[in-house]
DNA sequence: TTTCTCACA
DNA sequence: TGTGAGAA
C-alpha cells in the first residue's frame, strides 16, 4: 500500500516533469487545462507533479503520436479508470495488450465519428445552398 | 523560476 | 493542438 503512496506523492517541479516527459511547461499546463492530470499545488501556487502524473504525461504523450486527440485520450483515461474499478470488484484478468485493443477501437471510433461531423459539416453547407 | 491570461495559428 | 508575450 506504501508504493502506490508514494507514486501518488506529488514531489516533482514542473521543471523535472519537462525533463522526464520531453514535454514544454505549456503543454502540461495544457494537458491540465484539459483534466488529462492534476497537479497538487504548493507554495507559491507552484505544480507538484506525482510519479502517477509523469506517468499520464507520458501515456498522453503516445498518444497523441499515434493521431489521437484530446477528446480521445480523455476518454481513454476514463475508460482506464473504470477498468481498474472493474478489475478490483470484479477481479477480472484483462491484459494490458487486450485492453490497448479495446481502446484503439474505441479511439477509432472516435476518430471516425469526428470524420463524419466534419463530413456533414460541409455537407450540410451545401444542402442549405442547394434547399435554397 | 514558474504562474496566469489573452490572443493567434 | 499548441504557442508567444507580458506581467506578477
Amino acid at each position: 500500500m506504501s508504493r502506490e503512496f508514494r507514486r501518488a506523492m506529488p514531489l516533482l517541479p514542473i521543471s523535472m516533469v519537462m525533463q522526464l516527459t520531453e514535454l514544454t511547461a505549456r503543454q502540461i499546463r495544457y494537458y491540465e487545462e484539459h483534466k488529462l492530470i492534476e497537479p497538487a499545488r504548493s507554495e507559491g501556487n507552484r505544480r507538484m507533479f506525482s510519479l502517477d502524473d509523469v506517468d499520464a504525461l507520458l501515456e498522453i504523450r503516445e498518444l497523441l503520436d499515434q493521431g489521437i486527440n484530446m477528446a480521445g485520450i480523455k476518454k481513454v483515461f476514463d475508460m482506464r479508470k473504470n477498468n481498474n474499478n472493474v478489475k478490483s470488484s470484479n477481479k477480472m484478468a484483462i491484459s494490458d495488450s487486450e485492453l490497448r485493443a479495446i481502446l484503439r477501437e474505441e479511439m477509432q471510433q472516435a476518430q471516425i465519428m469526428q470524420k463524419a461531423s466534419l463530413r456533414q459539416g460541409d455537407l450540410s453547407r451545401f444542402f442549405q445552398a442547394k434547399g435554397e
